[in-house]
DNA sequence: CACTAATTTTAGCATATTTTGATTGACACG
DNA sequence: CGTGTCAATCAAAATATGCTAAAATTAGTG
């Protein structure tokens, strides 16, 4: 791996490394989401969980698409999904 | 995945989310290594390198075990090893 | 024991991250 | 246009992390 890669990877194991972002991304496997439904399964405010989401998206991690007055979300790299696949093994 | 996966595997993914640790771990794949040796490949202080391994060895990332003056580390999860083969592929 | 090499630990400081209320922006609809 | 809903951004406080330098530990050797 050369160092571009290093720095890379580490931001986004960083940006998995936390329970809420962990929880938004695999809330994402399945299906798209819009924000308030993801917030909806958080209890948390809703600026936490939007900070939250545009980190996620500023990692490359999640994209965004506006759809009408609400905004969704889905996985933008299959390779995360592999990630929490080996961590959901056994 | 329950709770306590969340921030037992945020917490493991945090601690692989630096450039260095991923290194240091990367450098671990193939054969385990004694400190010095993992120390000469990284041109920081042995401190910070000490520092970092512990962090690893903290979250259950990696295991040390003393040998003479030496102390080696090595991958104690195998998931670990497949997360980054992830990383890597393509 | 004294000396050296290998590694860890501690302390302090600078930076970065996280959280949250308040504010702002975007859109739909009457 | 005014209002309501959905979502992003701002700003400030609290917390956590990373690095350096210095001191401490552990093991091997004469």
């Amino acid at each position: 791996m050369d160092k571009v890669s290093y720095s890379k990877w580490a931001d986004i194991l960083k940006a998995l490394g936390h329970p809420i972002r962990l929880r938004i991304v695999e809330s994402l496997l399945d299906a798209e989401k819009c924000v308030g439904t993801i917030w909806a399964n958080l209890d948390l405010p809703q600026s936490t969980v939007s900070q939250h989401l545009s980190l996620l998206r500023s990692k490359g991690i999640v994209q965004d698409e506006r759809c009408g007055s609400k905004v969704k979300y889905f996985l933008k790299d299959r390779r995360i999904a592999e990630i929490i696949k080996v961590m959901k093994a056994r």
